[in-house]
DNA sequence: AGTAATTTGTGCGTATGTATA
DNA sequence: GTATACATACGCACAAATTAC
């Protein structure tokens, strides 16, 4: 490999750092660097812009503070895989947003059981405390890489049969569909963010004490009627949520 | 301090930790636990319950892996502050939102400088790479407290004059409307989430490894030309993002 | 299995220019 | 003009994690 030794503009008033961050974000933003790849090492950086290793550590932090590279000790510095972007609208659906993104959906289906509404589902769905509900536990990925696990609630009796329609079709939107309900648009959405437990980490394969993004949503029929609560647990770093347009 | 012993119904279904779980949410939901209230001990717990200290444990987990309650060793169990909600739309106002939710709001200007366009910004404004940028870094307040730290970037010469504006008025639209903007609404709002490095968390009045959650929007004025890009950086425990009605 | 090399992470000390008081 | 504080930049040394052999 054939390293160019690049010049800086000294003593300009603009920071011998956040040039060198500026080329390097340059060259992430033009795909020069493509997400995954790995950058040159702190000291061949150094080497390449004739200052210390101190110098190009700072420039690193700031890519690395808003999540364009990633430093793991012993290994290298990598660029970051862009996020897929998730929109966040009334009539979102997870199959066409990672096939829009071109990659393979698919829900797995990890447990349903039956229980009585607690005073949070209750309010999501209108109806009475304790009223039985449908809850299912699912997983969400994109090309096998597990995006989201997610816990659904749906009312009972009504939606009796949707656990082994979505376990033979992977979507919620074809289960409803099975259930009677052609067409559902969202109603409200709430975006919390916190660490991951153990058990989120494990289902999304995360290591653990990393950040998700929690999104909690009501799904409503063509009558109004929420046919669905749902709340999702997203990778942060592999998830971008997108608002509006 | 009277504690009443309250039966729950065993055997029929429902676990144990479950009732209490509901039971304890209940409280929350309709006050009679207020935010930043100390819940019983385990021990007293488990003696109103007639059950044993792991069984409270286990509901009480459940309620803290919802964010409802917090744990802290050698002091006890705490309600959360409920977060405020935080709606984003295409005219979203911090100054509205905070001032909606019966609270004061406020921006301190921390600095402003003006700087070439990196790459991502250039992007968000259409710009052109390095053309000169109005870089403001703020913090705002409701009632005090710190809930986001932004930075926002403006296209120069046009809002050569917002800094001043933005430092007597403490807020954006009036800082805009003093540059000619009487009016402007959110083009696009990406949101992600993080952990908070040292300076955020210092900002926020956080201890160092909370979770934030990043919101980046572009606003636009009557014409559809970008006037602000902005990255506000939100302490996740003290808001939620809610999206759409 | 174990050792060495590579690479990032951290700390200390020093020097310089630039604003601010 | 002087003093102070702050950001910037350099040099050296070592710790910690990972990989290669």
């Amino acid at each position: 490999m054939h390293e160019s030794i690049d010049a800086l503009s000294r003593g300009g008033g603009l920071a011998a750092w956040r040039q060198i961050a500026d080329a390097l974000e340059g060259e992430i933003a033009t795909g020069d660097l493509a997400p995954g790849a790995q950058l040159p090492t702190e000291a061949a950086l150094a080497a390449r812009f004739s200052v210390n290793r101190h110098t190009v550590r700072r420039a690193l932090a700031t890519l690395a503070e808003r999540g364009l590279i990633r430093a793991s000790q012993g290994r290298g510095t990598f660029v970051e895989a862009a996020p897929l972007a998730y929109p966040i609208g009334r009539r979102t659906r997870f199959s066409e947003i990672v096939t829009g993104a071109g990659r393979e959906p698919w829900g797995d289906l990890i447990t349903h059981r039956e229980i009585a509404a607690p005073p949070e589902c209750a309010a999501m769905l209108a109806v009475p405390e304790g009223a039985p509900l449908l809850e299912l536990l699912t997983v969400h990925r994109a090309d096998g890489v597990p995006l989201s696990t997610a816990r659904t609630w749906l009312p009972l009796p009504r939606f009796a049969g949707f656990a082994p329609a979505y376990e033979r079709s992977g979507s919620i939107t074809r289960a409803l569909a099975a259930c009677g309900v052609p067409d559902y648009t969202r109603a409200s959405t709430r975006i919390r963010a916190r660490l991951a437990d153990p058990a989120e980490a494990a289902r999304l394969d995360l290591t653990p004490g990393r950040v998700v993004i929690v999104v909690s949503s009501v799904n409503v029929d063509g009558e109004g009627v929420p046919v669905q609560a749902n709340r999702a647990v997203f990778a942060a770093d592999r998830v971008e949520v997108v608002v509006g347009t």
